[in-house]
DNA sequence: AAAAATAGGGACAACCCTGTCCCTATTTTG
DNA sequence: CAAAATAGGGACAGGGTTGTCCCTATTTTT
């Protein structure tokens, strides 16, 4: 009596392939946010990735090509793994994410059928939406390495995740731009009122005021 | 009328330099974590991290040395980077944390001053509490990478962390041992009650049956 | 066959986060 | 000076998660 058919469901079925057990946790995340209806699989090597691959049937497959066991410094053992991955899973979609991206290696694994390839570097929170819209458009997406020029971070412990998002962005604010503005600009993004918006980095910097700690910029 | 005194408070002072976006948010959960009363600083790359080591001082460094604008494969540039950290904050502990790791360099790293080495490899989600505590009992604590066997990860959209974690426990569930005595190492463990854990894995299930997907173990 | 384990629920309180609305001083800007 | 912006709050509803307790069938074990 067992079910046949095990992909009738109208989830996105994804299958993330990474060594990095934090990496692949916070690809996890990002793919399950970015696709609200999704079934994520993680696999920390290439072992229980072939297992999945040939137990599953997958709609995106995201692949580090840098597993152990492999030698990194090998091309050719690189592109392997991508390869018997993408012979296991032929209707799904390819991402290579990598922490050491080149430009040939990308268009080596675009002749192997890969669709996105990604640098860890490059790869920001969020960015896994406009990745697969970039996809969906254009057929493919590439973001090599990039030196990037983050402002530096502040968590504070007591800090709800919304507060210490808006706390973020006004530590950006630039010179010339009033808080009022950034509260327009988060609520338009958050699609929150910005009285609200006003209020968390009012509530947020009232708690980093008692533990006596606020950065610089107010 | 500025304040002297800026590390008066009772917090951990932590600065995570490593320019992967996801893993550097990912090493900051994980110390906020491990260090219920901290405030975390993220540097993406070596330039705001110099300034941050300028203007603050800090208890424990988190060094990744493959940083953008330095050679990978050159020893020497890794190596510059742990060093030039470590003389602007004297007084904190430093770790390395590498995607790369080798013997060589732990042993040349723990020369600088370095007490602990990590894998990111062999980091796993709440692994930093044990080498905190290794640290202050031994010195030091060094993890080198690890072909892991991982059990495969299963993560569904619809289920609450809670119900995701007591899922990835049950799922790895020997055989000979009754759901039962899962229940109760959980309660164990989270310090919840037995029948709690029981409830949350009823409730994941359900949601899954409810899908027409759970995994095969049940 | 009796006992234990398991499946599949319902009800409920406590808590935190979110989001909205409203208020008054004080400071800064035009 | 007048107007706008900012600091620093209070109150409150709604929602989700957590955790506890309780219930009845069905299946498995002993």
């Amino acid at each position: 009596m067992r079910a046949m058919a095990e992909q009738t469901s109208k989830h996105t079925h994804v299958l993330i392939i990474e060594d990095q057990h934090l990496m692949r946790l916070a690809l996890i995340h990002e793919l399950q946010a970015a696709l609200p209806a999704s079934i994520v699989h993680g696999a920390a090597n290439i072992t229980i990735a072939l297992d999945l691959l040939e137990s599953h049937q997958f709609d995106l497959v995201v692949i580090d090509p840098g597993l152990p066991g492999y030698d990194p410094k090998s091309q050719d053992d690189r592109f392997d793994v991508v390869q018997v991955v993408i012979e296991l899973s032929p209707d799904a979609i390819h991402f290579v994410v990598t922490g050491s991206d080149t430009d040939e290696e990308w268009e080596h694994c675009q002749k192997l059928g890969v669709v996105g390839y990604l640098a860890k570097n490059n790869l920001r929170p969020g960015a896994l939406v406009d990745v697969l819209q970039e996809v969906a458009e254009r057929g493919y997406s590439v973001r090599l390495s990039n030196e990037t020029t983050a402002p530096p971070e502040f968590y504070h412990s007591g800090l709800t995740p919304r507060e210490q998002e808006i706390l973020g962005w006004m530590r950006q604010r630039p010179s010339g731009i009033s808080r009022k503005e950034i509260y327009e600009q988060l609520g338009d993004r958050f699609d929150i009122d910005a009285a609200s918006a006003e209020k968390y980095y009012k509530r947020a910097r009232a708690k980093l005021l008692k533990t006596g700690l606020l950065p610089k910029g107010l």
